[in-house]
DNA sequence: AATATTAATCGTAATATTGCAATTAACAAA
DNA sequence: TTTGTTAATTGCAATATTACGATTAATATT
């Protein structure tokens, strides 16, 4: 039903998963390495670096700031984004807890 | 159209959406953190303890495999998985040196 | 051999995602 | 106020994902 069953889940769990969906995409994946490179950077910068029509990245850019991985700051007419540092932070925490589970001492059954 | 574009980036940033994509579903979450805490367990475990049905869990299984991320192993009738210790490791690198993007120093746009 | 057990595969329905052309909204500049 | 600039939104086509019933494959057990 392309619907994951999230109810079957721990909030630990849906949480992870949501933060690592939104990596999922290499778009979304250079955005962020961009942000980070420039520090901060208008949409138009984007869609420049990237290559990818502007209505595209300005979805991907919706989907980064609504898991609030990052902020956007209207300039004119222009938008400023940036990395949201507290929730990347935060976002960092939780994977990185995933990730670092223990893989020492037991024994594999291959 | 439903296709990530991954012929306009770079292989770094295609493998990390490709390892972030198969943590994008709370299933395959749980499913490793499982493994993680058994260490080793039959494809059926899997199905008890998770509660979707057993072709899903294979699917989801099928997904790990493919990626590298756990082993099976034939023993009779059943199959035992188990995580793929080195290239959880290896995974662990690319994703942690992506998470650990420096944050300090600049200023936000916002 | 016949039967049981376990997991993979096939087929399919429902839903989600990706990408973009066309349009709209918001603001700046002339 | 008209014109330009920039980004968001809408609508839609193409493709991917999720889930599971039905079936198949592989091996054990009787």
């Amino acid at each position: 039903m392309g619907l994951a069953k999230t109810e079957m889940f721990n909030e630990q769990q849906n949480e992870i998963s949501l933060f690592a969906k939104v990596f999922g995409h290499p778009a979304r994946v250079a955005i962020l390495q961009h942000l980070f490179k420039m520090n901060a950077c208008v949409c138009g910068d984007l869609v420049n670096e990237i290559g990818l029509a502007q209505p595209t990245i300005s979805q991907h850019l919706k989907e980064l700031k609504h898991l609030g991985l990052i902020k956007g700051n209207v300039e004119g007419t222009s938008v400023c984004y940036c990395i949201h540092k507290e929730n990347w932070t935060a976002m960092k925490t939780v994977m990185t807890e995933f990730l670092n589970q223990d893989l020492t001492t037991k024994q594999d059954c291959c």
